[in-house]
DNA sequence: CGACTGGTTGAGTATGGTCAACTTCGGTGG
DNA sequence: CCACCGAAGTTGACCATACTCAACCAGTCG
């Protein structure tokens, strides 16, 4: 180098994972950054576009500037299965020691990503505590919107789970549990893979919800919230009459 | 006390959770298990229990020794889902920042889990690495596994389900990969709510893989694989000529 | 404008859910 | 040891939800 260069680059000045005290970067002094921003890699990802597998080969950590993230499987038949959404903040961590094919990273919106490898993960992780214990909350997080997805994939009904998953997209989004109208992020077809559903159903169960008065379709992607207390019991398995009562 | 006993408590001396190199207290020292069988609450579960509260209260950190417990969700108009699934050696760490309600943890088989409390599990992740790489690597896991569950309930028919179901009742057994005939572990209403099905419907659906030359069910809980390529092809959504090729 | 992608609508169907009856198993007590 | 009881599991008939397939519609981009 010329000289040392005590700035940090560009590319992680602005990056939105320092924005929020509760993300990754947000935890990092100014000297890891500057060493940071020498070992990762941000990119840019198209939707429908796979994460590049030569990218994840050397870098298996990633972390989810904004965008959204699907893990896809497609099974032997061709049968498209959307098994996790991550978003922004989230932490992608694929290293696993039995070699089982682990389904394939995709963007599901416009995307942008930034992927660590493992030496400078594990260092970061071992000395900044702040950073584990941004990690692992991350994890334990995952953990359980997993477990809360195999409840909605499990036992509900169409509608039910298009309710669970607007309040999922509430959730993830900016402004989060307090907005009215929410955005969908994903396109018809990839909601209906993640939720376990055909498009078709997607597209009538969300005309159902309207029906019923618990929602407004605002154009294709966004949804105005019009009863969250009876959406809300829908979403939870309620019947018929105890979510009308909401 | 009486005078410093630098002896191991029994309950941690014979614990199955030191008797494997991958499982959480094999990491540590004979120093930090005099410790720490201190503080922990090893407690056995009759099949059909729920973890109490007030052990969860205090001690939100679990460590199954043996058995399987589930963690058990049920909707507001009574249906029974069981997201996850937890085996030998998993951490199950309850403790989130949102104070959602996270579904209960119930004992599927009779069970021996161990209950830590937040201080001590902290000190131990901060002070032994190794416990650390094991807890972190069992979190990777669990997630993983979470996935592929998805995949299972959003996308595949019941036979298919099962089919999946039997390789990861194997995959979590003493013998693992190796085993020709595997335990079912838990009663078909439970494989039921694991799996997104009805009872009846994993009646019918292992009596179809039966018919079809799969597996042999012996008694209610043991199944034998017999042509496990085809049996992995069926439980990986391949079409029937697919399958029975294999 | 035409081609394309994404989304919606409709008709028919199949898979798995529901409900009820029945069987098997395992434990308990006479 | 067998009789009995309750829990667990299986079977059958019927039915509903969501899937399939096809046509159609609405934007978007060259």
């Amino acid at each position: 180098m010329d000289r040392p260069a005590a700035t940090i680059a560009d590319k992680c000045r602005f990056c939105a994972l320092r924005m929020d005290s509760q993300l990754i970067c947000a935890q990092m002094s100014v000297g890891e950054l500057v060493e940071l921003s020498a070992r990762s890699n941000p990119t840019s990802i198209n939707r429908k576009q796979p994460v590049s597998a030569r990218l994840l080969q050397r870098n298996p950590i990633i972390a989810v500037i904004d965008g959204v993230i699907g893990l896809q499987h497609v099974l032997k038949d061709g049968r498209r299965s959307i098994a996790t959404l991550f978003w922004q903040g989230d932490i992608i961590d694929l290293r696993r020691p039995t070699q089982r094919p682990a389904g394939q990273l995709v963007a599901l919106t416009p995307a942008r990503i930034c992927a660590l490898d493992s030496e400078t993960f594990d260092r970061l992780m071992r000395d900044n505590p702040d950073v584990q214990a941004v990690t692992i909350d991350n994890m334990r997080e995952q953990i359980h919107l997993a477990a809360e997805h195999s409840v909605d994939l499990g036992k509900k009904s169409a509608p039910e789970r298009l309710a669970a998953y607007i309040f999922e997209c509430r959730r993830r989004q900016l402004g989060g549990d307090s907005l009215k109208t929410v955005d969908l992020a994903l396109r018809r077809a990839d909601i209906a893979d993640y939720m376990g559903l055909q498009p078709e159903t997607v597209s009538r169960g969300l005309k159902e919800l309207e029906r019923r008065g618990l929602i407004a379709l605002k154009g294709r992607s966004k949804v105005t919230i019009l009863n969250e207390p009876a959406l809300r019991e829908l979403a939870n398995g309620a019947p018929a009459h105890m979510a009308a009562r909401a």
